[in-house]
DNA sequence: AAGTTGTTTTGGGTAAATCAAAACAACTTT
DNA sequence: AAAGTTGTTTTGATTTACCCAAAACAACTT
């Protein structure tokens, strides 16, 4: 694992941000948002099978571990759908919410559909002090839609 | 399991509920929905310490046979926030919201805080033909605000 | 270049839920 | 009221997603 790859342009913008969130730069922790740029909305497991394509070697554990730290450093947004293991995806930090499509379980992003900090206020906050509001749109996107 | 309670007015009720959607009244039914009278949004686990207290011998996997027969007919609700195993509610068909408190998992309902079919408006659908939105607030209830 | 601290590997372990076959009970039909 | 049909429940095995902890190791610091 002392595979240490020439540090390109996209890389070191990674690096920088990996860095910059205070957490050292390692080469699973680049590839896992490598990784996640392809592919946002992607589960652990699918994470591990394309990082592992591009540094053999990585523990599915690792994965774990990696997702959890840059979670935890806010380099990621962790979003648990309804009835799907875990998803992953960079953008963060911009109160956006999701399409999930109930035929082939695809995931789209969308912005909030109330304004700029929107969904924050519940009509009755029943005593509640709401940090955050969390929408699930559900429904089927435009492929399964023809397909049915 | 050939334990046929007499029908008081509250199981004669529940009995109707569940016939009127096509299924068989058995016991395990009838207290399953009993238990999720007193305890809206209970796990699986947690209903299944309650019926098997009312009635012995009920297998956790009935259970979970119950809990997704009667979620299928529409009986019963099932929601499942990020961090916890899935919560059952009777309350259906209302298009309610929840709050979910981070300090000590107690949810609550709310009504929806734009208007009868509210939230079903995505700024951009995306192509999706959305069904239904899903709203969950996170905070912190009354009672953990005050302990922090 | 050595040391300190944080990361990854390895291997074991768990909770929540699903699957399938056999035993059984509810409703229907006669 | 009894027998039959269909749907439910039990039992037991299995899966999936994920966590935990110790030891090996690598990144950053001085």
């Amino acid at each position: 694992m002392t595979m240490t790859n020439p540090p390109t342009a996209m890389t070191d913008a990674l690096r920088q941000c990996i860095r910059g969130a205070g957490l050292k730069v390692t080469e699973p922790r680049l590839a896992v948002l490598h990784a996640l740029d392809a592919m946002p909305h992607a589960s652990a497991d699918t994470v591990f099978g394309e990082v592992k394509n591009q540094l053999p070697g990585t523990s599915l554990q690792a994965v774990y571990g990696v997702l959890a730290a840059l979670t935890a450093a806010g380099l990621l947004r962790k979003i648990e759908p309804a009835g799907s293991s875990a998803r992953y995806e960079r953008r963060t930090g911009d109160n956006h919410h999701h399409l999930v499509c109930t035929g082939c379980d695809v995931i789209k992003d969308v912005d909030c559909a109330v304004g700029e900090a929107p969904c924050l206020t519940a009509a009755d906050a029943a005593g509640f002090e709401v940090r955050e509001a969390e929408v699930t749109y559900w429904g089927l996107c435009a492929q399964c839609r023809h397909a049915a």
